[in-house]
DNA sequence: TTAATAGTGTCTATAAGACAATATTAC
DNA sequence: GTAATATTGTCTTATAGACACTATTAA
């Protein structure tokens, strides 16, 4: 006897039936000047012709190891192995959430500069970028981990420099701007945005150089910054209009 | 061929090998001033005479309720049902984290207040509360997890009225005092630390009445309070000296 | 009375937000 | 030149933290 079957021996399989562990992933861009996340369109039952959150099954690998893969496999994979930002979201394993069989999935968030068209992989005929406020009615509670994703990343945008994964390894303050602009859903004040940035400590540093060129219609060339080494933003930047969220 | 059949037929045995799906619980909870932790001693191997956070195989139950249960399991249960806090912390899989097969465990973070030695539930008399600081060599991944939990706890007094969890329904701006004080290990500004609670709209709210009798040692008779509607906390109560966790 | 604790007042430095002003560049 | 954008300045209000102070109560 194995330690394994020993071990499954200790239980009635009928109290503890067999459960499949996946992996999905909330993966978010900003294209556009809108934040995206990426989807596949399901070809099978359940749910087929629904879109959904890329995932899969866990081999014989880390969780974290897991989510890197489901992802390379549908989209850039040179891109994916560099500077996307990867983190555990939170586990969904709800009886009757996939009508097959138990699935307990564990969800994943990752942040990813602008990225091109999801096209490269193995799958990727299927994957494609959508604007989150356009992603609904996804299969099995995709809708709920997506929901879930999103204000993760809300919330990690105010005490975390997080932001900097959304953007090149060199960006503007108003590059900068944009992303906070897109995740919130909301505009912010050019100026205060700018000074507030540059005093967090570690925030941002300096390259020293500029853009090549000011904008499309006008306007000095930006000075270049990139991420600091800060893993804390202090003080915070702040969400504006909190009220509604606190009660 | 069923649904489960066809779904399992999809992929080879050998590339995606049986998994177990655990919950393991962080119960957290403040004994003579001191933040505890809710421990088992291991009576069989692996880590035979470890101890080990509480957790268990989940049934056909959500996850949450299989948290719940096996801290039911645990302490006593009338407690248990009413003011226990309990969210999900993150999902721990690592090949190899257990010895003898793959296991997934999904832990839980639970806050309760003051609560008595462990010895109600079924397996009561090997659990018992532990000061944290001397929760040390657990089985398997436990210590991370313990460490995991225990930063995630100091992070959501910050911004959460948490604390509340940890203290009766009634109680007293020094009893929340002392709340973050054993939970962040560092003592507060008595005078600020109260002035700040009380501006915090839908923080605590007065109950109009004081405790029957001063401190043990003098002072006068403090108001009462009970938890607010508040869910965030705005302004945040920062911890002080965060400078050592940012970068 | 004494010591301990609850609760308030005050002052300073920092931060947030509103808003104005200046500087630079594409067209 | 004109419009757009980057960046800086100023002012008001809110907050954090240090510290002093008063009030109340058990022993």
């Amino acid at each position: 006897m194995t330690d394994a079957e020993s071990f499954l021996a200790e239980y009635d399989p009928r109290e503890y039936p067999p459960v499949a562990v996946t992996v999905d992933v909330v993966a978010l861009t900003i294209r556009d000047g809108k934040l995206c996340v990426l989807l596949i369109e399901r070809g099978e039952q359940p749910f087929a012709g629904h879109r959904a959150l890329p995932g899969g099954f866990v081999r014989d690998e880390t969780l974290d190891e897991a989510a890197r893969r489901e992802l390379a496999e549908e989209t850039d994979v040179r891109l994916v192995e560099d500077r996307v930002h990867l983190e555990q979201l939170g586990t969904y394993g709800n009886p009757g959430r996939d009508p097959r069989m138990r699935v307990v999935s564990v969800a994943y968030l990752a942040f990813a500069p602008h990225l091109p068209e999801a096209t490269a992989g193995s799958d990727a005929a299927r994957a494609y970028w959508v604007p989150v406020e356009e992603a609904k009615d996804l299969a099995f509670d995709h809708d709920q981990i997506l929901a879930d994703g999103l204000e993760r990343a809300r919330d990690k945008l105010e005490y975390t420099p997080l932001a900097t994964a959304f953007v090149g390894t060199e960006f503007t303050v108003s590059e900068l701007r944009a992303v906070y602009a897109a995740v919130w859903g909301e505009e912010l004040h050019a100026g205060n945005f700018h000074r507030k940035v540059l005093s967090v400590p570690g925030f941002v540093e300096s390259t020293g150089g500029t853009v090549a060129r000011g904008g499309e219609r006008g306007g000095p060339k930006a000075k270049l910054y990139r991420a600091g080494d800060a893993r804390l933003l202090h003080p915070a930047l702040l969400r504006p209009t909190r009220e509604d969220r606190v009660r």
